[in-house]
RNA sequence: GCUGGUGUAGCUCAGUGGCAGAGCAGCUGAUUCGUAAUCAGCAGGCCGUCGGUUCAAAUCCGACCACCAGCUCCA
């Protein structure tokens, strides 16, 4: 880290150097690097940052060592502003005030810093500047655009190839690149941000579905469908119209105004309101396999991560306010079953609490945080807390997951909601044969199907579980003679259940196993002369290669375990 | 949406002002083969779109669209 850091200020006396207008922002080390921002007139293109690359070799061969100063408030804005740098002016102001204000010399070059950093430049043995780009300064679109300049940097060379090699190696799990390869969606320019699943991604698709209808049953939730299109009154009321309006889709019927729905809730309270509750039907807990849409900016599309239209596996449930903190309880098993017993991710917990532009009172939005709260120290999990960054209607518990590349992405959530029960004036009726409002949680476990696809691709770079691979069986003969047996152990495989393909193609057996290999189909079958008098398949795994002969009921019962475990 | 980059065959990519190219994939034929690529032939293009400059544009200029990285925002 402190490594990391005195890179960044290396970069930063380069740019000032050769680019003396430019005006020095931030340059913290981050995870795998560090970055700077710039205020500079002109914008940096890939041939400056081999400029720039450049004059940070000649600044770590000089050895500069790193120097600090401190100076009172006073003096330390004088020295910023006579040599013009007002975004350190303003970093210096917005400091407290018993805390010191240290600065760091290197050479000609002096930067607002705490520290601490490396004796020396000469110390930075290996690095290189990644990639240019914009950023806001401090993270504010209503902010000037600034240019930040990441890269990395390592106490040996071969280190910083190993890091390079491995950037490499994990586009290769790209969900995008292997989307395509394995043939499981396509996204089109007829429609950014609409995927098109493929028949491949739909059984991966559908797995996912079945085991959740499955598991969902199992835990007492029941499944409702709920229109895509509903009049805008009903997200007037919502609060939608108010909160989330630039992110929804319009249209009319009839000369009256209508929404496309971006969440699943306001379609399935009117399935609670269609009939009176009792207080003995609580918790109540309808589940939905949503499909919503959303206008998101151009500039966030990203494959099946961030969509326009996406399916949410979404639940509302209705219970009574005694009852909140051990449905979220329940919920938050069932999140880690699926996360962690079936599909065996790493993930982290945040805690997200009231927006600014939020519905309700504080006192409202503190019981449900606090449910919230009381459900994660119950579950001894560890989170973060992500301040004012609730949904509008009520705090929320998020579940991430990583990408190919490290990014984070929110999946499973929890939020606590009292709001939309008041404003569609939900009630059930009590022992006490009055009327009384349920609380309201929503929540899902994927997320989004879309989403959830793509971190499992890249989870387990395209070698899906064996209940998941769309195919999960390739059977080929070695010649035309032993088709038939081929076809026929094709068949019989078809019948057990198991999802398995004939090759049949005029191919060697090498070609055939390649493009099987490169498919990352779980099992190949190859039968010649010796299977075929012996009434047997050969088998191969993907990942441990031959493992000889076996009769068909071995290998079929064999699958059909891993299938029903859902082994990994 | 903002900053920067990219856009040529299904995929990966060459081609920098003068007839649009390669490998893989596809199709046809030959080969009948034992665990990651058999050989030969054929076909495949609105060079993202629209406009401009030029005798001539994939190539230069402009606008737009899409994609990639990042920022802001979110499942």
């Amino acid at each position: 880290m402190v490594y990391r850091h005195s890179t960044s200020h290396i970069l930063a006396q380069a740019v000032k150097r050769l680019y003396p207008e430019a005006r020095l922002a931030i340059g913290p080390a981050i995870a795998d690097g560090f970055y700077y921002d710039f205020d500079v007139p002109r914008t940096f293109t890939p041939e400056d940052l081999e400029r720039i690359e450049r004059e940070m070799e000649a600044i770590v061969a000089a050895d500069l060592p790193f120097e600090r100063f401190e100076l009172p408030r006073d003096q330390a804005l004088q020295l910023v502003r006579r040599a013009g740098e007002e975004y350190k002016a303003e970093l210096i102001s917005g400091l407290g005030p018993d805390e010191v204000i240290s600065f760091y010399r290197q050479g000609e070059f002096v930067d607002l810093c705490a520290g601490p950093h490396v004796p020396s430049t000469g110390r930075i043995k290996a690095f290189k500047l990644l990639s240019v780009a914009g950023a806001y300064w401090r993270g504010d679109e209503r902010n000037k655009m600034l240019q930040r300049i990441y890269g990395t940097s390592f106490p040996k060379a071969s280190l910083l190839k190993d890091h390079l090699f491995r950037l490499e190696e994990a586009k290769r799990r790209d969900h995008r690149k292997l989307g395509v390869e394995l043939d499981l969606f396509s996204v089109h320019e007829s429609g950014p941000g609409f995927p098109f699943f493929h028949p491949k991604g739909m059984v991966l698709r559908n797995q996912l579905e079945d085991f959740w209808r499955h598991e969902h049953a199992k835990n007492g939730y029941q499944e409702i469908r709920t229109p895509i299109i509903l009049r805008q009154e009903l997200w007037e009321r919502s609060g939608h119209w108010d909160h989330y309006k630039e992110n929804m889709y319009f249209t009319s019927i009839d000369d009256e105004n209508y929404a496309i729905k971006p969440m699943n809730c306001p379609g399935g309270i009117l399935v609670y309101r269609s009939k009176l509750h009792s207080y003995r039907e609580l918790p109540i807990r309808l589940g939905e396999l949503g499909l919503v849409h959303r206008h998101e900016l151009s500039g966030v599309l990203h494959g099946l991560m961030r969509v326009r239209c996406f399916t949410q596996d979404d639940a509302h449930i209705y219970c009574r306010p005694g009852q909140v903190e051990e449905e979220i309880v329940r919920i938050i098993d069932l999140t880690e079953y699926f996360y962690r017993e079936i599909f065996g991710f790493d993930y982290h917990v945040e805690l997200s609490t009231k927006p600014e532009k939020a519905m309700g009172s504080d006192e409202v939005w503190e019981l449900a945080t606090n449910a919230l709260r009381g459900a994660l120290e119950t579950r001894g999990l560890k989170y973060k807390v992500n301040e004012g960054d609730g949904a509008f209607y009520g705090p929320k518990i998020d579940f991430h997951l990583r990408d190919c590349l490290g990014r984070t992405w929110q999946c499973g959530t929890i939020q606590v909601d009292f709001l939309m029960p008041e404003k569609f004036e939900l009630h059930y009726i009590g022992e006490d044969g009055e009327r009384h409002r349920p609380v309201m949680i929503h929540r899902v476990i994927y997320g989004s199907l879309e989403r959830f696809i793509a971190i499992l691709t890249e989870h387990f770079a395209g070698a899906f579980p064996v209940w998941l691979a769309p195919v999960q069986a390739r059977v080929f003969p070695i010649t035309d003679r032993h088709g038939p047996y081929a076809r026929e152990v094709t068949e019989t495989l078809g019948r057990a259940g198991i999802r398995v393909e004939f090759d049949g193609r005029n191919e060697k057996v090498g070609y055939k196993i390649r493009e099987a290999q490169v498919q990352k189909i779980p099992y190949m079958l190859v039968v010649g002369d010796r299977e075929l008098e012996s009434g047997t398949v050969a088998v191969r795994h993907r990942a441990e290669g031959d493992l000889g002969a076996m009769t068909l009921d071995a290998f079929s019962e064999r699958v059909l375990v891993e299938i029903h475990t859902k082994a990994r």
